[in-house]
DNA sequence: AGCACGCCGACT
DNA sequence: GTCGGCGTGCTC
């Protein structure tokens, strides 16, 4: 038995597929290899950048390949992070190069490529130069630039033969580009040496050399400190100027990171009142979380504060308490109250240690940001479900806010993560403490905290003495047509509107109308792509799908009878907006929805016109049911409250408690507001809940029937879906994976499988597969997890070819 | 995911 | 012959 000698070995993961980690040997080349560093490896007939995942020690063998090179010379991962995401991966069944992928910002990600360029040999090749054809054209291309074996594919006919045959007759040489960077964006930052005074200096400068004397007048001016952007912005011409001073002695350079909080504080009204004073329920709070801080030791915490109850002062004192504790934190926020008011109000207390991350950000500002936070100079992270993988330092504390919000659950590209419970991992892992916040709590945390896994604390009174709104339930649908606002409730808009004052109008579906139906054969205008029917928008005439995007015109003829007398039903946003339009001639009405947000900012751009008072009434989706303060906004009208409840979800109900009290919770905010619900059915019990602000009761109700379906809290689900080209192909694929699961796990549940309430979706059918895993079991949730890992890797190599594609959705949010 | 390789039918 | 279209299997 011969023992062959150990050396060090380094496993790489790609952010691409294929999934798993491919060991390199570490080459000697004076490099401090270490886990969570880029590095560049041959693969196969490719070179690749891979995320160094681990380092360990093995056997050498003739497959082992060298890594090439190292792309950072310090990990931009640190070790925990590094675990989170593996953990992730684990928990959500994905590769772990994918949760990498999601925790690093994009221009992080490795994205080396290899390109082409023509070789000395194929720079030699006259009749190659000379030939017209296509051989003849790659050969001029390449001669001004490299290109990717993907771009000759695409550009030139049998490009993957041409290429071919390029490498094999020598003509071309691999080279590597693309390899992004990881450092920040640098920038100078000017002191004065104190060598001489200014005003010294300026009696110095000759009168002529007003652009000297402008940058002493400035420096002086700025403390002696200025950074090259400040400079930028006060005077032209600064560079050159700069580096005299430099050269004189007078001024010292130094290179730092930009700081990129500088533009956002510009933009920023200062609203610059003082500390307001706790009441006694927050201060409560407040200390006993500072307890928890102190301790050092992983504890969660559910904030169950009604709107308008003063949360973010309690995140605020928490904050502080942390920093003072030299700790780091994260708070996260749905992406859509990521506005500046929130922003603002945290960077305005704790100033550059702020770091904000949000969707509008370019790959390098995330970089940066990345950057910032990985080495210390920001300590404190906002963002939204991403923010999580934050690389923050020694973290003290996460605030996951809003913690019920279905936007920190990642949906569509693998890992479905969900933000909330990563943060409780991590908070666990790391010794943090976790603080979810939220006005309507999910069932799983309300119940977490009931049962004592962790604290509840509880705020019933609005901050700062404004009253609950008075909400009315009042039946709609009296039967004469193109009415979808009850007299009631136009009664309450013309008396809110007289005094000034502004209302919000929820409709929860977005075009004209929802239906278009012929009454005389009943054909119902659909998609072809979908099994869906279309809505009418009123702008542009149009027919929409809101799955797939397909357009059509407008109809007036049925397409199966002929029939003229075509009926279009169901209210959308565009439809109330006409029928206000027609009613209050006068008032200033708009609307938000994603047909009117579109654009970058517009979404913004409304709510701040909307809470400077440029218009009365502002008309939307569920967009404008979440957390934004408007004092002057006094009534808020549901037009349509039964469609919520009514979904094929399990959820339905939480859901539509959800909407309908965050809904109302928009007005009153500075004073007495009323909320008019209109229903079909007015006498549905939940809306007595919602009326009475009676959360638990909600809770209480809702948890039993839960328990008795042992749905979540009750136990856990994973949502699988299998999706081709032909009904049957998905069916067949579906009734496949039932059958190796139920074989190898005979004992668990598994649902299904059945069609989704829409199974096509752009020509694609679909299938669903539920698996029910009993509370409290982890060994039984980690087995199934193994088995659909099997499962997967085996059916997706076999599927390749058929066309069928099956994702995995651990704990998803709608089914 | 790429990419090579190899099999096959359709052309010169 | 050889061009071009896929299906299949592999990448440390």
């Amino acid at each position: 038995m011969s023992k062959s000698a150990q050396i060090k070995l380094a496993e790489v993961r790609f952010t691409d597929p294929p999934a798993g980690g491919f060991s390199y040997r570490i080459p000697d080349d004076g490099v401090d290899y270490s886990a969570g560093m880029r590095v560049f490896v041959p693969f196969g007939s490719q070179r690749r950048t891979g995320f160094l995942t681990s380092i360990f020690s093995g056997e050498d063998n003739s497959q082992l390949r060298d890594i090439l090179e190292p792309i950072d010379l310090t990990p931009p991962i640190p070790g925990d992070i590094l675990e989170l995401t593996r953990w992730v991966a684990d928990y959500y069944i994905c590769d772990w190069g994918e949760a990498l992928a999601a925790a690093v910002p994009r221009g992080l990600k490795p994205t080396g490529r290899v390109k082409y360029k023509l070789s000395e040999a194929g720079l030699a090749e006259p009749l190659i130069a000379e030939e017209s054809g296509p051989a003849g054209d790659l050969w001029r291309e390449l001669r001004k630039k490299p290109l990717t074996a993907g771009q000759i594919r695409n550009r030139f006919p049998n490009g993957a033969r041409l290429l071919d045959k390029f490498r094999k007759s020598g003509w071309v040489d691999m080279i590597t580009v693309d390899v992004h960077g990881f450092a920040p964006t640098m920038t100078f930052k000017y002191r004065w040496t104190g060598e001489i005074s200014p005003a010294e200096a300026l009696e110095t400068l000759p009168e002529r050399a007003w652009r000297l004397r402008r940058a002493v007048e400035i420096l002086d001016q700025h403390a002696g400190s200025v950074t090259q952007r400040k400079l930028k912005e006060k005077e032209t011409g600064m560079s050159e100027v700069m580096r005299r001073l430099v050269k004189k002695g007078w001024v010292s350079q130094e290179q730092v990171p930009i700081d990129r909080m500088s533009n956002l504080q510009a933009g920023m009204e200062e609203t610059a009142r003082g500390r307001p004073e706790l009441t006694p329920d927050q201060e409560n709070i407040v200390e006993q979380v500072q307890t928890a801080l102190r301790s050092g030791k992983f504890r969660s915490f559910l904030l169950h504060g009604v709107t308008g109850s003063g949360k973010t002062l309690v995140y605020l004192e928490l904050i502080e308490e942390a920093l003072a504790l030299g700790k780091g934190v994260i708070v996260m926020v749905p992406e859509i109250s990521l506005t500046p008011q929130l922003t603002g109000r945290i960077h305005r207390r704790f100033g550059d240690r702020i770091m904000v991350t949000h969707s509008g950000l370019s790959d390098r500002e995330r970089c940066d940001a990345w950057g910032t936070i990985r080495s210390g100079r920001s300590c404190v992270v906002i963002g939204p479900r991403s923010a999580v993988f934050a690389p923050v330092k020694d973290i003290g504390l996460i605030i996951v806010d809003e913690e019920h919000d279905d936007s920190y659950k990642q949906s569509d590209p693998s890992p479905r993560y969900h933000g909330r419970d990563v943060a409780l991992y991590r908070g666990f892992k790391t010794n943090a403490v976790v603080l979810l916040g939220s006005a309507t709590p999910d069932l799983n945390s309300y119940l977490n905290a009931r049962e004592g896994k962790s604290h509840l604390f509880e705020l019933k009174e609005r901050f700062g003495g404004g009253d609950m709104p008075d909400i009315w339930v009042v039946k709609f649908g009296t039967g004469s047509k193109g009415e979808c606002i009850s007299p009631n409730l136009q009664n309450k808009l013309r008396s809110r509107l007289e005094k000034n004052e502004q209302a919000i109008i929820l409709v929860n579906r977005r075009g004209f109308s929802t239906i278009i139906k012929c009454p005389d054969c009943g054909e119902v205008a659909t998609c072809p792509n979908c099994d869906i029917s279309l809505r009418y928008h009123r702008s542009g005439q149009k027919l929409k799908c809101h799955y797939c995007g397909h357009e059509q015109r407008v109809i007036d003829i049925c397409p199966n009878c002929q029939g003229r007398r075509l009926f279009f039903g169901g209210v959308g946003t565009q439809k109330a907006q006409r029928e206000l339009e027609m009613l209050f001639p006068d008032a200033r009405i708009e609307r938000m929805d994603s047909d009117t947000t579109r654009r970058v900012g517009a979404h913004q751009e409304i709510l701040s016109r909307f809470a400077r008072q440029e218009f009365d009434v502002l008309i939307g989706t569920q967009m404008v049911a979440k957390g934004h303060d408007f004092p002057a906004v006094t009534l808020v009208g549901i037009l349509s409250a039964d469609p919520e409840w009514m979904r094929p979800d399990f959820r339905a109900l939480e859901k539509a408690y959800r909407l309908l009290s965050q809904a109302s919770g928009r007005t009153g905010r500075a004073g007495a507001g009323e909320v008019v619900i209109q229903a079909w059915d007015p006498t549905y019990p939940m809306l007595r809940w919602v009326q009475e602000h009676d959360y638990r009761r909600l809770f209480d109700e809702e948890i039993k029937s839960r328990e008795e379906l042992s749905y979540p809290p009750y136990g856990s689900l994973i949502s699988i879906t299998l999706r081709a080209r032909e009904r049957d192909l998905s069916e067949r694929a579906a009734s496949d994976f039932k059958e190796k699961f139920i074989k190898m796990l005979p004992e668990c549940i598994l649902l299904g499988p059945a069609p989704p309430p829409v199974e096509r979706v752009e020509n694609v059918f679909r299938r669903k597969l539920l698996i029910k895993i009993p509370r409290h079991n982890r060994t039984v949730a980690q087995r199934i997890k193994t088995v659909l890992r099997e499962i997967l890797t085996e059916q997706k190599l076999q599927n390749r070819a058929a066309g069928v594609i099956i994702t995995v959705d651990v704990d998803p949010v709608d089914i």
